[in-house]
DNA sequence: CGAATCCATACCTGTAGGGTATCAATTCCG
DNA sequence: CGGAATTGATACCCTACAGGTATGGATTCG
C-alpha cells in the first residue's frame, strides 16, 4: 500500500465527489480519478460505485476508509513522535477549566519525581485533545469521559464528578436546592462540533457557552468542578439524576517513555480517588 | 509522512547498513542514501549517525523504527482487509494441534449461529498467527498465552491448562506419577525461532520437536492437551509446579464484522470454562 | 431540450525516483 | 605501514509517472 494513493482515496471517500476531493488535495480531478482506478486495480476490489452522477462506497471501500484513516494517522504520528524524540519534554493537552484544580497538583507531584521533565501544557478546543494525542503532537491528554473519545488510547481514571446544571442567576430553577433531568426537559441543550445537532445552539468553546447561558439561550450540564471558575452572573444547581463525568489522563498505548510513565503516575497519585489503578483501552 | 521513505528507513534501521538495505529493497544504494537524507531533512531530525564505516540509530531513529513499523503494518493491513471485505468468509489462523480438540466444537457452535459464514482454517508455523492477524490476512487466531504475543490484539480466554512434560517412554522420569521443574534442571529445553537461544535445540514445528524428544535430545513442556495427539513412543508426566498455558481467540481490535463477533462468541460458548468474558488488550 | 454537473479518457510535460560511475573515509590485514 | 576492501556520499544522467489541460459521455435538472 502506498500512502499517497490511500490519502487520495480517503479524500474521495469522505467527500464522495471527485472534484471536491481533488480541490481539497490541491490537485486536478483527472489524476485523482486515475489514482483511484490504479488503487482499485492493485487491490483487485471495487472501492467506489460511480454512477456518472454520484459516488458511493462499497463494503470494501467502507473498510478501507475506516482502516486507512487509522493507518494514515499512525503514519503521521510516527513522524511527529520521531521529531519530538530528541526533545525530552512532554506535551500535555487539555481543555481550559476542565481539571477541577487538579492540574497544579499533578504538575507539582510530577516535579518531585526524579524522571520529571519540562511539561508544555497545550490548551486546545473541544475534541482536539484526542486528535493531538493520536497524531503524536501531544504525549498525554486530560480527557472527560464519556464526552470525549478515548478509543484506541490507554488511560487512567483520575476523578469522577456528578454533572450539575449551569444556569443564569435569574433562571427559574436557579434557586432550587436540586433538580432532576425532567426539570430541564424544556431547555435547549447545546451541542459541540462533531456531535449531532439536537436543536440547541452550536458551541465551540467554554467562553461562548457561558455567554449563551448568560443570555438565557441555553443551559448546560457540566462537571461539578466548573463552579470554581464560574462567571458571577451564572450559578450551578445539582441534578440528582444526572450522569457523571470522569476525568482521565490518556496517552498513546504505543508510547514507552520513562518520563511519560512518571507523569501518569504523578497524575494518579495527585488525584483524590487514588485507588488501585488499571490501564484500559476501549474496544 | 510518505510510506516509501518510511519503508526505506525501516530497512536501513533494521540492517544498519545501506548496501544490504538497498539490496533488500531491490534498489541501488545511492538513491537509498538520498531518500534517507530527504527524510531527515523533512523531519528536521537526525535519524542515523553514520561513521563512514557503520550506522547507528539515534533516539529519534529508535522511535521512528518502532512506530514506523507499526504504521506500515497498519497500512498494509488496511489494504488486505479491504481486499477481503467483499468476501464474507472468515480466516482463522492457528498452529497445528494446539486446540485441545476445541476447534471442532467452536466451528460446530459457530455453524449454529445465524451470522455464520464459511471459515477458512489456516494452519501456520510458530509465531505466524499474530503476524497474519496484524497484517489483516486472518480475521481471528487461536493463540497460546504467554508463549505467543497478543500485544495490540483483543482476545477472549478459552481454556487454561497446566503444562506437562513430554518425554520418551524410555526416559528416566517417564514412569513417575508427577515431577517438578527441578527434576528437569539437567535437560536441554528447546527454543523457537524468535525467542532467545537457551542452549537447547532450535525447533520449527511440532513434528520436529517430537522427533527430537523421541531421540532423547530434548524434553518439552507443553499444554496438557497434547496427550491426545501424541506419538506412541512418547509419554507425558504432570509437572506439579509448571506454568499454565491459556488458549485464547484473538482478533484485531479494529475489526467490526458481525460474523467475526459471532465466531468469537461461538468460541467462548464452546470452551469448557465458559465464564463471564472480558475483552482485553495488553499494554 | 439545453444547461449544468460529474466522472472518464486522451494527451502532454516536468520532476522526482532510480541507475551507473566514482570519491572519500575507515577498517582490515599481510 | 601500505594496499585492499568495505561503506556511505556525490555527481550525473535517464526514464517513468504524477500532475496538468482539454475534452468527451452520461446523467440530472429546470
Amino acid at each position: 500500500m502506498d500512502s499517497r494513493e490511500l490519502t487520495y482515496f480517503v479524500a474521495v471517500a469522505e467527500e464522495l465527489n471527485f472534484g471536491r476531493a481533488a480541490t481539497r488535495l490541491g490537485i486536478a480531478q483527472p489524476p485523482l480519478s486515475r489514482t483511484i482506478q490504479q488503487l482499485e486495480r492493485r487491490l483487485g476490489v471495487t472501492l467506489l460505485t460511480r454512477t456518472s452522477r454520484s459516488v458511493a462506497l462499497t463494503a470494501a471501500g467502507e473498510v478501507l476508509l475506516y482502516e486507512g484513516k487509522r493507518a494514515l494517522a499512525a503514519l503521521t504520528a510516527a513522524g511527529r513522535r520521531a521529531q519530538r524524540a530528541g526533545d525530552p519534554g512532554l506535551v500535555l493537552a487539555m481543555k481550559a477549566n476542565i481539571d477541577g484544580d487538579l492540574l497544579e497538583k499533578i504538575l507539582a507531584q510530577f516535579a518531585a519525581d526524579p524522571a520529571a521533565v519540562e511539561v508544555e501544557v497545550r490548551i486546545g478546543g473541544i475534541g482536539e485533545q484526542g486528535v493531538l494525542l493520536r497524531s503524536g503532537e501531544a504525549d498525554a491528554a486530560l480527557l472527560r469521559l464519556p464526552h470525549e473519545d478515548a478509543d484506541g488510547l490507554a488511560y487512567e481514571e483520575l476523578l469522577t464528578e456528578p454533572d450539575v446544571a449551569v444556569l443564569p442567576r435569574t433562571h427559574r430553577l436557579a434557586d432550587r436546592e436540586s433538580i432532576t433531568m425532567s426539570d430541564l426537559s424544556g431547555e435547549q441543550l447545546p451541542y459541540w462540533p462533531g456531535s449531532p445537532p439536537n436543536g440547541g445552539p452550536l458551541v465551540r468553546d467554554a467562553a461562548q457557552l457561558m455567554q449563551l447561558i448568560s443570555l438565557g439561550r441555553t443551559v448546560a450540564l457540566l462537571p461539578a468542578s466548573v463552579r470554581h471558575h464560574l462567571r458571577t452572573d451564572l450559578t450551578t444547581v445539582p441534578v440528582t439524576d444526572a450522569a457523571t463525568t470522569t476525568l482521565v489522563i490518556a496517552w498513546s498505548p504505543d508510547a514507552r517513555s520513562r518520563s511519560l510513565a512518571a507523569l501518569v503516575q504523578a497524575a494518579v497519585t495527585a488525584s483524590p480517588s487514588a485507588g488501585p489503578h488499571r490501564s484500559t483501552r476501549t474496544a
